[in-house]
RNA sequence: CCAGUCGGCCGGACGGCCGCUCCUUGGCCUGUGACUUCGGUUGCGGGACAAGGGGAGGAAAGUCCGGGCUCCAUGGAAACACGGUGCCGGGCAAUGCCCGGCGGGGAUAUCGGGUUGGCCCGGCGUCCUUAGGGAAAGUGCCACAGAAAGCAGACCGCCUCCGGUUCGUCCGGCGGUAAGGAUGAAAGGGUGGGGUAAGAGCCCACCGCGGCCGCAGCAAUGCGGUCGGCACGGCAAACCCCACCGGGAGCAAGACCAAGAAGGGGUAGCGCGGCGUUUCGGCGCCAGCCGGUUUCCAGGCCAGCCGCCCGGGUCGGUCGCGAGAAGCGGUCCGCAAGGACCGCUCCAGAUGAAUGGCCGUCACGCCGGGUCUUCGGGCCCGGUGCUACAGAACCCGGCUUACAGGCCGGCUGGCGUU
């Protein structure tokens, strides 16, 4: 899963769609408007010292998000950040998965998630987690 | 056994699935260079894969001290300024840290003395604590309260004498007095006795204090003797004095590659000091400049201004970057901090920032119920928390602060058993 690393990147995720659930709030960009690209989905994360204080909570909650973004991935050719809030920290794992998700369509929108599989983007082998939520969208 | 206190140590375990990062090895794909008998061989990289191995802390934190390392046009000496430290000895690369000792303060057990008693004083022991140079170099401050607070001070009280007197245990006055009361952080030695009109180091004993001498100790200091009737209050975490230490900034240091706003590069002009000398390269003297200021010594430097043109909005990559004042074990030296020697080990290196996510079992804590009990608690079941403080960012040595729960040891107190 490549992530994103320019500032320049964060600043036009910003300015896109933008989803907000319990425990994140999502951010999402195409990265090229006439489709051409449908390179993998990118992710940033972004957690603030204003969410968590302390350095540990924040590296949980990075880490959590992290391992929610991984168990979906689709949405090709999109830049997608992920904004930590506090109940990313207690929300239940499976909750925090199929969050992510509804978020992704709601964001990307239902085609994009399509185009994702039909291209055959996906980079790791086939999962049953993944498989599942591809089937609910 | 329990409680308090001080010191040291640990700070969940095992397993499953899926991931991240670094290193090593292996073959595969690929870029490029050299050689080539055109089959290949080989150097320097890049990518995905497989296997094996490493991968957060005791504080990684606060950034309060001390160093290493890097740069700042340079090193040394002295003075000044500024900052820091401050009993003595030792340890350490060094320190404001650590260890040991000394002095001061507090608590406590015991012994001796005093006291009507509460209690006070002294000896010996244990534990805790302590930024602890100089107050007869100078300046300054000591609020409030109190009569009086710095060349002390008569408010109450006490006492002699004089006068009055209603003859009272009274009133007034000249004086004496710091033993008592009251105020305070602090009232110009303490306790006891003598003494006195009452008192007072006025005199005496012991203790304290100061000077001198001797002894012990590396020293801080201690002990003893002698002299002094006691003067010399406290504050230096007020200025200050003395001694010692200290250049500044920091890995976003700094170096290289790419790019090229700025810096820069090209080109033209001005400047490139003065004097002497010259074989025209230079050399000598004077002047100017070189890490807070000044001076000196050695050494070094000629560094600048500005017009036009080129260029067109970066913030990427590599190194620094981990074999070290390193860790573990053993022997010896030392009261200890620590040191010497021997052997073994290699042990995080990310950079929008890896070291994890999810689940199960056990342990642990909390809640509820049941049961047993020697009433301290133990056992079983269910639920719940998923755990304290907290995340490396150049690296070490300390300090400080935070911390669920647990283990070990010292001391003090209480209870029980022999």
């Amino acid at each position: 899963m490549e992530h994103l690393k320019k500032r320049r990147d964060y600043l036009a995720a910003a300015r896109g769609a933008k989803a907000v659930r319990k425990a994140f709030i999502l951010q999402s960009r195409k990265r090229d408007d006439t489709g051409g690209d449908t390179g993998p989905a990118r992710f940033g994360f972004t957690v603030t010292r204003r969410t968590a204080r302390n350095a540990v909570d924040r590296n949980r909650i990075r880490r959590r998000l992290k391992a929610a973004a991984r168990l979906t991935a689709p949405a090709a050719g999109h830049d997608l950040v992920l904004i930590g809030r506090r109940a990313a920290l207690s929300v239940p794992f499976g909750d925090l998965v199929a969050d992510l998700e509804t978020a992704i369509v709601e964001t990307c929108g239902a085609e994009t998630g399509g185009d994702a599989k039909s291209g055959g983007r996906v980079m790791d082998n086939a999962d049953d987690a993944r498989g599942a939520a591809r089937r609910q969208t």
